[in-house]
DNA sequence: CAATGAACCTGGTTGC
DNA sequence: TGCAACCAGGTTCATT
């Protein structure tokens, strides 16, 4: 479930095991993802330093000495996982080998290939189209504010929801969080998003901060079991206070939660706690 | 521009 | 048991 908090646990999993340190070799076992992975990456690359692993919104950017950043998005399915040694089975839909000079793999595994891996010159990257309109990112309280989320959310007639789920409105958010962050926030997932008052937006912004970190949280506890074992994936078991919960009490007020689905997708609220 | 729906792909679950 | 339909954490693209 590559939101947010999944993603920053896969770029805290990989940094120590990638950053600093040469790259011995890179496979790519299919290059047709959600795009072709450019051609020609495993020479450019072999020798080179990673220099720092990043984050911006559900992107990751690994910065390469050479000049050029990769940049990395998990799709839908999309998961890294580390093997201190040379693997000795791959699984299926295990797409991209990462070897460091230390031996270590960072195995990149995309059942659906949504998932995409491009490369782009590391000045240019505030350019690029993915990423020049992202927006301030929640975990961040200088940027992401009330009057910023309240200005945002007013030029938008959709769906609250829907606009939060916006990656210009909110760097990360997806439909998990979205359900979650409003339901924490007692505000309905259907209100026009142009109705919220900066009260409200004042409410939603400590609500989206929350979950997120909370979520983040969880994920760094789940990676600390995994570091003494083999596997780290960016994935963890956390509980959802209305997600996938449709038909069970809502935890507060014990009525019913729930589901609707909204632009296709899934939508889980409390129809008397969210107003 | 903003809003909507289809498309991308695989596999697990549901219902007949 | 078989099989079709539906569903899943995301994003872009074409069309209104």
């Amino acid at each position: 479930m590559p939101e947010l908090p999944e993603v920053e646990t896969t770029r805290l999993a990989l940094e120590p095991y990638l950053v600093g340190q040469p790259v011995a070799d890179l496979k790519i076992r299919r290059r047709d993802l959600r795009w072709p992975i450019p051609s020609g990456l495993e020479k450019q690359i072999q020798g080179k330093q990673i220099l720092a692993l990043r984050r911006i919104g559900k992107y990751m950017l690994f910065d390469v000495e050479d000049g050029h950043s990769l940049i990395v998005h998990l799709g839908m399915s999309g998961s890294f996982r580390i093997a201190k040694k040379t693997p000795k089975t791959l699984k299926k839909h295990d797409h991209i080998l990462i070897t460091m000079k230390s031996g270590v793999t960072a195995i990149y595994h995309d059942q659906r290939r949504f998932g995409f891996l491009l490369s782009c010159p590391t000045r240019d990257l505030p350019r690029h189209p993915l990423l020049a309109k992202m927006a301030p990112d929640p975990l961040n309280p200088k940027a992401f504010t009330p009057t910023y989320l309240y200005a945002a959310l007013k030029s938008r007639k959709s769906a609250v929801k829907l606009a939060i789920m916006d990656q210009h409105i909110i760097a990360g958010m997806g439909n998990i969080y979205a359900s979650e962050a409003l339901f924490l926030a007692k505000i309905h997932p259907s209100r026009p998003a142009n109705s919220i008052t900066l009260k409200e937006a004042k409410t939603l912004t400590s609500a989206v901060s929350k979950v997120l970190r909370s979520a983040l949280a969880s994920g760094g506890s789940t990676l600390r079991d995994y570091v003494s074992g083999e596997n780290v994936s960016g994935y963890f078991q956390h509980h959802f206070a209305v997600y996938d919960r449709e038909k069970q009490p809502c935890p507060h007020c014990h009525h019913p939660l729930q589901k609707q689905a909204m632009s296709g997708r899934a939508t889980y609220f409390c129809n008397y706690c969210q107003h």
